[in-house]
DNA sequence: CTGAAAGCGCTAACAC
DNA sequence: GTGTTAGCGCTTTCAG
């Protein structure tokens, strides 16, 4: 469909503008775009033969090719470039995908962003980018996105439940929705998620095997994989027999700072934890950070694990171990999963079918090592 | 105007498909998005009519009040809502803005993103993210953008100047562009640019008075900023009468591990460095991190400086001595500037007059102290 | 006060 | 082979 552009751009260069003026450059002067029209008078055609060529019509209708050189000549020649306005509002896809994230501030977010946005570009959309930072705009950011967004499709990242309008709202538009990270809790909306149980689960398993049984949690507001994440380790705990001491949960925002507020707590606990299993690397890397201000060897004194593993989590000191989240692997399947429901005909979606779940791994570096030995523990 | 919504939802519902099926409510089921016509239909009046009232025309048309109300309330019954693609063919704003930048990866642009899409919020604006990753797409990138995304202006963040195409195919589009952080390279392009050599020179004489003198630098590609900083290093060094070492000056990619390396080749040097100044803070952490490594105590044995203050600078260990950027105020600066001129009729921008520098500021943390008495010294 | 009509830039039936 | 016509959804003269 979109054929045959390269070629207009190619030659476009050397046609306009005056030649000489070294340095002075003239001004942008920027000029009305170049319309369809254009091309057809310059050529001497009529508006529908400029479109066939330049669309590359099928064989449908044939075109002189005479005619056709013409056209794609005054085409470059012009600089004509299709106003996508127009087409879209013929029904063309306008090839932009909404990103709705609750708070682009978080690191993983941030990261996550990024993913989708080459993905995106890989399957040749743009990304528009929405926040729906805080609850402050509630379901508008939504209507934002889609009233000025021009979207095919839109991407929720995280978990939105607690602006329950806004999944409301997002149900019942013309436009299909695919949720990436909202945690598993069922929804009938198309979406892609991690299995936090089997991370956490193996992050549990790795501790155990090194010897630790006071394990602390570190999570944030109980939303969507958080959640899950705080639940597998009260889980883990239980199987192992291992006690959940009073306060070895505790719950914080998903800063640094606050996971660094959250260690000191831990730790003036009567029975401080020999590890700190992190909800996130943000938080993880509070904790890492805590631990040295007060004077605690990592991983020495005190294991430390996150979730996600965020670029940064390689460069902390020390290094961190955490649960590796396929971030590329789901933002390709969630942007594939969007564009897919795009092309489907209104109303003809399957179903909630489309979930997709997919496996974390543990990456072991160097914040996690058996406990020291306690005092009156035999070594 | 999107009010009453459930009120449509809940009957919508029981109109199509079969009946019964209780809990398991039927899919998505989006449906034609309602026209103006529809509503004008609904209300027994004509476009136009609904469209001045819809669009609370100013005083030049009265409408009866009956037909206000009227009107209104199918809208809303409806849940019309505006088609934005329609609007913008008429010439309306897209409301969208641009940002091409050179790689979403570095940490420094994904924070710069989020402060350029909370700015442009705040003016009502979405962001359309593209990157020019590696110089693989080239200007190709800007004609997604052009093209697909619909936008009213376009932001360049981060210095192109090694994709020359893409800054000549800029220059006469017919949406106007501004550049952020690109280095104030002079160019005929309005522009958001640091003081580089303000900052440099902040950190320089904040080193020399802790007492360093071999100072070594780690940067990256002679891009923009980095350039401009790689350069007020050097002049700071000679305004001193201190000598820049073979190797004291490091070129390595803008990454962590990059920063390690180098810091690794810069310490092995016969007369190692006592500080090391970064170009960047994501090479102060890697450099923190290779120090870490090679058990070099940071401040104690060697000081280390970042640039940008990113949001990790201060949760490191230890926390990052660092030059604040002023981004959200660059950022809104930048996205300021870039809505102005789009407002402009086109080609009636002054110039490249429109070029603001904004100060940055030095911000002491944990990671400079004076040089430890090296052997043969008095202390 | 309100309707009819034209047109934004493009595409797709239908003619000729 | 190519031109005419109509219309996507909206705004905006211009007539009533």
């Amino acid at each position: 469909m979109a054929a045959g552009r390269r070629a207009a751009n190619a030659q476009g260069d050397q046609s306009t503008g005056s030649p000489s003026i070294p340095d002075a450059r003239r001004m942008p002067a920027r000029a009305r775009p170049v319309t369809m029209k254009d091309v057809a008078a310059a050529t001497g055609v009529s508006r529908s033969t400029v479109s066939r060529i330049l669309n590359d019509a099928p064989l449908t209708v044939p075109v002189s090719a005479a005619t056709r050189t013409r056209v794609l000549a005054a085409a470059r020649e012009l600089e004509y470039r299709p106003n996508p306005l127009a087409r879209a509002l013929r029904g063309a896809p306008t090839m932009l995908l909404g990103a709705i994230v609750r708070d682009i501030t978080d690191p993983f977010f941030a990261g996550a962003i990024e993913t989708v946005s080459v993905a995106a570009r890989a399957r040749g959309y743009n990304v528009v980018l929405g926040h729906a930072h805080g609850e402050a705009t509630k379901a508008h950011e939504l209507a934002a996105l889609l009233e000025a967004g021009h979207c095919d499709a839109i991407l929720m990242m995280g978990d939105m439940s607690d602006q329950p309008r806004l999944l409301e709202d997002l149900r019942d538009t013309h436009i299909p929705v695919v949720a990436l990270w909202q945690g598993s809790e069922l929804r009938s909306i198309p979406a892609v998620n991690v299995d936090n149980q089997a991370g956490v689960t193996a992050t549990m398993a790795h501790l155990v095997e090194l010897g630790h049984r006071r394990i602390a949690f570190i999570g944030g507001r109980l939303l969507g994989d958080i959640q899950e994440r705080q639940q597998a380790y009260a889980e883990a705990m239980a199987s192992i027999g291992a006690e959940v001491l009073t306060g070895y949960i505790q719950r914080v925002d998903n800063t640094a700072a606050d996971g660094e507020a959250a260690l000191a707590a831990v730790m003036a606990l009567p029975v401080p934890p020999t590890a700190v299993v992190a909800a996130t690397d943000v938080l993880a890397i509070g904790i890492l950070r805590g631990a040295y201000r007060s004077a605690i060897s990592v991983p020495a004194d005190l294991s430390v694990v996150g979730f996600d593993d965020i670029a940064w989590a390689a460069t902390t000191v020390p290094a961190l171990t955490t649960v590796r989240m396929p971030t590329a692997e789901m933002a390709t399947a969630a942007v594939n999963l969007a564009i897919l429901l795009a092309g489907e005909p209104a109303g003809e979606v399957p179903a909630a079918e489309h979930v997709q779940v997919f496996r974390p791994e543990i990456v072991v570096r160097e914040s996690t090592a058996p406990p020291a030995a306690t005092p009156g523990t035999v070594r």
